[in-house]
DNA sequence: ACAGGTCAAGGATAC
DNA sequence: GTATCCTTGACCTGT
């Protein structure tokens, strides 16, 4: 089992960088190479930081490459040389020490929406992500069902009819995270049962959303979604006050994170620890509940 | 140096 | 139809 963190590492001391479209269209390709260096530089930081650690799972920052997805980006970021040789260097580390590496494109990536741009610029975003993904060395990409759009039935199977059109390099990173209002555990095997689409559970979600089904037999399929594609991806996070309040609290208290185990039992998974204090919660955990083990 | 408003995105909801 | 909120952290402008 491998614990991992997203994006920020809280005891680096420097930052991710980004910039606004008006900043682009000021200075050019030139500001967006140069942020994107320097945010690759941080992101083999946090993996040397990580290893040193004990932390092999990692999510990347979906903001590396600023606006990388964007439809008035002009660069080809992933045909640079100075680019291509930090994701190099990402890769042959992560490989070194057998890390895994995962995304997760913001809640405005949308596979079920109606509208054509909308879907457009979604799987555009999806292409950036596979891209880095692919130059890393990266294999998963989590994504939410998206929208519910006055019926979600009929959301769910646009869903899975665009999900079939997407390239295979996409799908086989491709994983549908349940949500906490809309998409609950049991909406999103619905849909992998027709798409194969492998199923990140997030137990916190299933907290706040989640139509009385028993956990057993909901988990039997999310393990099944992960039978010829690899180790299941799992996410866990505590509520900031109260068990389904929706917002995420600092860490991850030890009684959740034994009741994950408890409800996963001896299946092997990677876990994403969604924590505001970031590694400092993967370091908590390490602390007081691998010793109990 | 710092505060606070802005950005980027699409959907949901209230009016 | 329109406005506002949701969410996030860094940008960016004004002081």
């Amino acid at each position: 089992m491998r614990l991992g963190y997203a994006c920020i590492n809280l005891s680096l001391p420097t930052k991710f960088k980004t910039c606004r479209l008006a900043t682009f269209y000021q200075r050019g390709p030139s500001i967006i190479k140069e942020l994107s260096v320097h945010n690759l530089q941080n992101v083999l930081a946090a993996l040397e930081w990580n290893r040193s650690h004990n932390i092999l799972f990692y999510r990347m920052s979906t903001g590396i490459v600023p606006l990388g997805s964007h439809e008035k980006m002009t660069w080809d970021w992933w045909n640079d040389e100075d680019i291509l040789q930090l994701t190099k260097q990402i890769k042959k580390y992560k490989d070194k020490y057998n890390m895994r590496l995962s995304m997760h494109p913001g809640q405005f990536t949308l596979l079920n929406t109606p509208k054509e741009d909308v879907l457009e610029r979604s799987i555009a975003d999806l292409e950036y992500h596979d891209k880095l993904l692919q130059l890393v060395g990266g294999t998963d990409m989590i994504i939410h069902g998206g929208g519910e759009y006055g019926n979600l039935d009929l959301a769910k199977a646009r869903f899975i009819e665009n999900y079939k059109k997407l390239s295979s390099s996409i799908k086989r990173k491709l994983r549908l995270e349940n949500d906490d209002r809309t998409y609950t555990l049991s909406d999103v095997i619905d849909i992998y049962k027709e798409s194969s689409i492998p199923i990140c559970f997030d137990i916190h979600h299933h907290n706040c959303n989640n139509p009385d089904q028993p956990i057993e037999l909901l988990l039997d399929h999310v393990f099944t979604s992960w039978d010829k594609v690899g180790i299941p991806k799992v996410h866990i996070s505590s509520g900031k006050e109260h068990i389904n309040d929706r917002r995420h609290h600092d860490y991850v208290f030890e009684k959740d994170f034994l009741s994950l185990l408890s409800v996963l039992k001896d299946k092997d998974v990677d876990i994403m620890v969604e924590a505001k204090m970031k590694e400092l919660a993967v370091l908590k955990i390490q602390k007081e509940v691998y010793k109990k083990l």
